[in-house]
DNA sequence: GCAGACTTGGAAATCGCTTTCCTGGAGGTC
DNA sequence: GACCTCCAGGAAAGCGATTTCCAAGTCTGC
């Protein structure tokens, strides 16, 4: 491997003249040094050894990304949006997948943290594992005191940089919103009991259901995604709901496709609704009534939270909208 | 920040000692300064600098993963596939997402070549751009002579390890299937003619058709999405198909989205099929025909060759599966 | 009891780059 | 022309690990 030695010397410049040309630096370089320097590395074939860089800098040029699982469109899209901010400043990504083991998500933001990466998302509903949070918070609490910059999707609940979803102002909405189609009795496929998320979301709901004087939801937890939608609504619609809230659109897939199974049609027997609004599910049938996020928008932010860091950890609420479709129909 | 030498110092050993215990090396330690340095460790909140690790050893224990779009469920599902393997294996993933840029695609080659990564994985067709082909392949080489490794999910163009999905034979053997059910005018929204994915499984269906003595199939380019199916299959019903082949399903997705909008039902009027089997997208109505390649383990096995690299470079064809579902139906 | 083989611990060189500090010369002012 | 300020260039001190080489002990086997 050629290094920042071999070209300096082989344009017969020092050390200095040659980083100085070719890694960027505040200091000019005389234009025809610049040109021997730029010459000899195009010959030699000279690469940065980034490990060097990072080390004589103090920090790298890449940020860590730490979502729950990328297959799902939800963590797909905000990972998309975060990369496209990396990459519009010149930062590498580093992901990892925790697949909602709390435990490997402490250990990747150790190991970022030991990378020394410019700053940390963390995407993906907190849970209500306290203790856990408590050792995430200080494993984040390590990586800050070196310098490291923290944000997340999701709850507030890290001190950090937080993008949060109107989850419960979302569901309440959406509550309200199957409400005016005249639906009274509703059922709600909570997912997790642990999952902040998926409890906000349910709470919102039955929140405003009685708000407006209506009977509570019939609730239903289960696993948060389409295999949890799938065996929860049968639970669901025996209890004689007219119309489901699955708390996430992955989930209602799978509502959906359980209905279908048991001969149970949406919208005509029951309406079925989600949340999120997961593009590749638009061309659904029915289309599914949901709760507008602009995903990859909010992972775009929260990442450029963290790399503007201000003093005092902001939260920015993201409100979601209300999307009826097919899904769900107004009762006569 | 606390540095290896620090905990040696608190530990009142080398750094030596400290090193060989905290970061695992060949050498044995005593049990007592084996004790004495992790308790200092732990009492310091010692944290490895991974950027001098890397210098010292010369190598990083990240692998980089180039796809052209994470949204896209084929990407996530071989990302996610790579992912298991390089979290078995105690490596970070750098991903970069090339949006179907080549130049971006070289441009990650290089920024992960100096990164000093184990590995390089390259996933996504190649095109038609020879140029660009060449280019890609001497950034390539350029970080083999550094030691680096490669492989790619795709076409064999680069010399480099390959998981080669069974594109052709895939779409030959769906062709015979789908002429088993008796169509015999044929449609395929192809894609973009430089995609050579896109191309094999266009060329494949179309041999076989022709093998089987049916007419050819009236071929529709676009692009490779869900927008490109949905703009294409009016062309293609237009054209008198019985039965529309996308060369993917979220293509299939669009075209079937398109249909619907006009009016024609599937597979009543017009039959469907796709390629890939997105799980995403199984429980589409109609459930959606198409030819399954078992994502996740190709993107973990791509990984695998690269990192078990042997001296020749190796070619795994991975075998499709012919499914067929409700959106393509036996003429009468 | 002793030569030889293994172990264990430490000193110091190295990895490849950045950046501070110093030096000499060019340009500007009075 | 003397004095000062700037500025381009280089020498060298880090950055924080790993690892080679040595020295000193500890076991073996006879």
């Amino acid at each position: 491997m050629v290094t920042l030695e071999d070209v300096a010397k082989h344009a017969g410049v020092s050390l200095a003249t040659a980083s100085r040309v070719l890694n960027g630096s505040t200091r000019q370089v005389g234009a025809s040094l610049r040109a021997r320097v730029e010459l000899a590395a195009t010959q030699l074939g000279y690469r940065t050894n980034v490990a060097a860089q990072t080390l004589a800098r103090g920090a790298a040029n890449v940020v860590g990304l730490v979502v729950h699982d990328l297959v799902d469109p939800y963590f797909a899209a905000l990972a998309d949006g975060a990369m496209r901010v990396a990459e519009s400043r010149g930062l590498m990504v580093m992901v990892g997948t925790t697949h909602r083991d709390t435990e490997r998500e402490i250990a990747y933001v150790s190991t970022l943290s030991a990378q020394r990466v410019r700053a940390v998302l963390l995407a993906g509903s907190r849970t209500a594992d306290l203790r856990a949070t408590r050792r995430l918070r200080e494993e984040l609490d390590r990586y800050r005191e070196g310098g490291g910059r923290v944000a997340c999707v999701g709850q507030d609940l890290l001190g950090a940089d937080t993008v949060a979803p109107g989850n419960r102002e979302g569901a309440a909405a959406l509550a309200a919103a199957l409400a005016g189609l005249g639906h009274r009795r509703f059922a709600v496929l909570a997912g997790p009991a642990g999952l902040i998320t998926a409890r906000d979301r349910t709470a919102g709901f039955a929140e405003a259901l009685a708000g407006l004087g209506l009977p509570a939801p019939y609730v239903v937890h289960g696993s948060f995604d389409r295999d949890g939608g799938y065996a929860a609504v049968g639970e669901a619609v025996k209890a004689g709901a007219t119309c489901v809230f699955a708390v996430n659109d992955v989930m209602a897939v799978g509502a959906l496709a359980a209905l279908r199974d048991r001969g149970v049609r949406v919208p005509e027997d029951v309406s079925v609704a989600g949340f999120d609004d997961i593009a590749t599910l638009r061309d659904l049938v029915p289309a599914l009534s949901t709760v507008r996020l602009p995903l990859a928008d909010m992972g775009a932010r929260a990442l450029e939270m963290a790399l503007d860091q201000v003093e005092e950890a902001r939260v920015e609420k993201i409100p979601g909208e209300v999307v009826l479709r097919e899904s769900t129909r107004r009762l006569a």
